[in-house]
DNA sequence: ACTGGTAGCTAGTAACACTGAGTAGTGGAG
DNA sequence: CTCCACTACTCAGTGTTACTAGCTACCAGT
């Protein structure tokens, strides 16, 4: 992967998979694949478990672990409340990024 | 600042100094209070300079020194061409998070 | 002499994503 | 029955980055 993409991702990459994780519940496996399906760059496996281990400690979300039909039993992530207020301040953050980069972007001829 | 905003910038950083620099050269603490000018947090100065540092050696400013009426002489930094392409590149890798995020941030409910 | 603004620099630290490997469990092809 | 592919998670080590917290140095005004 691009190392550009690779250091832009530091910081955002949390919010995207607590983003992933609003309303639907998800496990690592599952998160990867469906990053990379949404057109993200090859999101290396290790990094997306590093990371949940991480929201996890951070208390973001709830872990429960459930059988699988096809090998070992899943850990799936729930975002909590915490987890919720955590995203709010990601997109809020974000934002405020954003928009100081457009403005950039345009101004700079 | 906050922690967020410091992993964000991790990246970004880079492009906005590249993007500032467009146009119109400068040197170190002017960057500095330019970027805190602009509404960016609170950057700190040592950041700014370690980061100049790091453009020039990867060959995509240009620096001259000029003699300044208040302190010590001015190290001028210039984009040159490899520093458009490397902020081309830049504007490109950040469309691209930044179209992915937008499809998050909706299709997050 | 001293303070404050200008201008640049540095060593050490923490956080984060990546690499590259490893451990298991399940089911299907041969 | 054995091998392989897929699923699912874990871990040690690496490189990059921004921050902290200092430092040196020059000049003007008080």
């Amino acid at each position: 992967m691009g190392k550009q993409m690779t250091e832009m991702l530091k910081g955002t990459l949390e919010g995207i998979v607590l983003a992933v994780l609003t309303g639907n519940p998800a496990y690592g496996y599952e998160i990867t694949t469906l990053l990379r399906a949404q057109g993200f760059p090859d999101i290396a496996e290790g990094t997306v478990y590093a990371l949940l281990v991480r929201i996890e400690q951070k208390g973001l979300v709830d872990v429960e672990k459930r059988p699988s039909e096809k090998g070992p039993p899943r850990k799936v992530y729930t975002l909590n409340a915490q987890g919720k207020k955590e995203l709010d301040e990601f997109w809020n953050t974000w934002s405020f990024l954003s928009e100081r980069l457009e403005e950039l972007r345009k101004g700079g001829k």
